[in-house]
DNA sequence: ATCGTTTTATGCAAAAAAAAATTAATATTG
DNA sequence: CAATATTAATTTTTTTTTGCATAAAACGAT
């Protein structure tokens, strides 16, 4: 009668390994880069990779991935978002895992400095990867395409920015983040609609001639 | 040396079940719909649910969804996103068991009804929801939200509406997938300006007083 | 001090999008 | 058969957005 072609039973059912991995974005130099590190297990021991964990039967994968940026950064109550689980059976030569690619927006300035170096952490311009593991730069192409949805209709900065930071400088991480130019008369006028910024009574002096103010976003 | 709180071992680390469930949505009499079936397998058997299945471990996820939509509604080939990945680790009462949500889209009358009657499944207006299963209600609320953003910067309704229809019905079904009411004359602008429309020598006047073009999608 | 340069900030007209109003076609009703 | 209702489609008006020009401030070189 039933003409069903998966088990009825949990007890029936194939369990596997599941990961995240965790694209973790910074923004230094007018750059928007990854923290990548060597992989520390085999296959392709070495070579670089997100840095990721698998997933433990008591923690959801939003812990899991908490988990991974503490262990990897230092940091906590970081900006996490789900992007896409890569699934293909031959994704990882080890072993069949699936992972859920998560991308993360932390300031460098941040970062436990010692920690990254224990790991060989090195922040890598989004336009000049290196070679990676599996299927690392998709899960990173993805990411970039998700931030920068979230990023045209709704105002990011606030993780990757100083608590103060100019136009300016939010005009310079959003053609990094877009990889293209925007109007600089429109985007102050754009930004500033939004109501989520707070001009500051204090100014930028060091990095211009005119000077300019500083703005804080809201709440 | 080394402070990881993982494994670094395939060997050492935890499997678990993961499953794939599939948002099915359909469009009739003006409203959009999702199919739902009652659970076959305990906990809550008979309770209703999304359809799903466990993932078996020589296919990728999007498989495992293909593979769930061929033995729901006898379809292959059918549009299908992922949307978001549950994995809390007390969703499932019968398990430990991280879930794929998808959503696909498809045409009401395509549907292999003598499978669905088998399956139980009924047609469900999304804004008269029954009780569900564990998180299957939050699973269908991202499912619309993704497609609305989808539909937001993409001219959806090719999987949804009959190869030929009216502007009239595409504006229908926008405003049953935003659950609002849209300007018609720009709604109509908007549409064509995309170019992915061809209007065709024919009108429907079954419905209408006027009698309306038919239009279907290009390529 | 004056001029040229650089960066911040504002102004304005053209273009595009949204809202509202109008016209068109046809079926139904008194 | 004229009046009315209904849906389709277009036109006009208003508002918003965009592209470009220009003004303001400050620094440095002559």
């Amino acid at each position: 009668m039933e003409n069903l072609t998966y088990p009825l039973k949990y007890e029936k059912a194939e369990k596997c390994l599941v990961s995240v991995d965790c694209v973790i974005f910074g923004y230094e130099e007018d750059e928007l880069k990854v923290l990548l590190c060597p992989r520390l297990l085999e296959p392709q021991i070495g070579k670089w990779s997100l840095m990721g964990g698998f997933v433990l039967s008591d923690e959801s994968l939003d812990q899991a991935a908490e988990r991974v940026l503490k262990n990897t950064v230092g940091l906590e109550n970081i900006y996490l978002d789900q992007v896409k689980t890569f699934s293909d059976p031959n994704r990882d030569t080890g072993g069949r895992v699936i992972s859920q690619a998560y991308f993360a927006l932390i300031r460098v300035s941040e970062q436990d400095k010692k920690l990254v170096r224990l790991r060989g952490g090195h922040w890598w311009e989004i336009s000049q990867l290196p070679d990676m593991v599996f299927d690392h730069k998709d899960m990173i192409a993805e990411s970039l395409k998700k931030l920068q949805s979230i990023a045209f209709s709704d105002l990011v900065g606030r993780e990757l920015l100083p608590e103060k930071f100019t136009l300016s400088q939010l005009h310079r991480l959003y053609s990094a983040i877009f990889g293209r130019k925007f109007d600089s008369a429109n985007f102050r006028k754009k930004v500033l609609s939004t109501g989520k910024l707070l001009r500051l009574d204090e100014k930028e002096t060091k990095s211009s001639k005119r000077g300019a103010f500083y703005y804080k976003f809201l709440e």
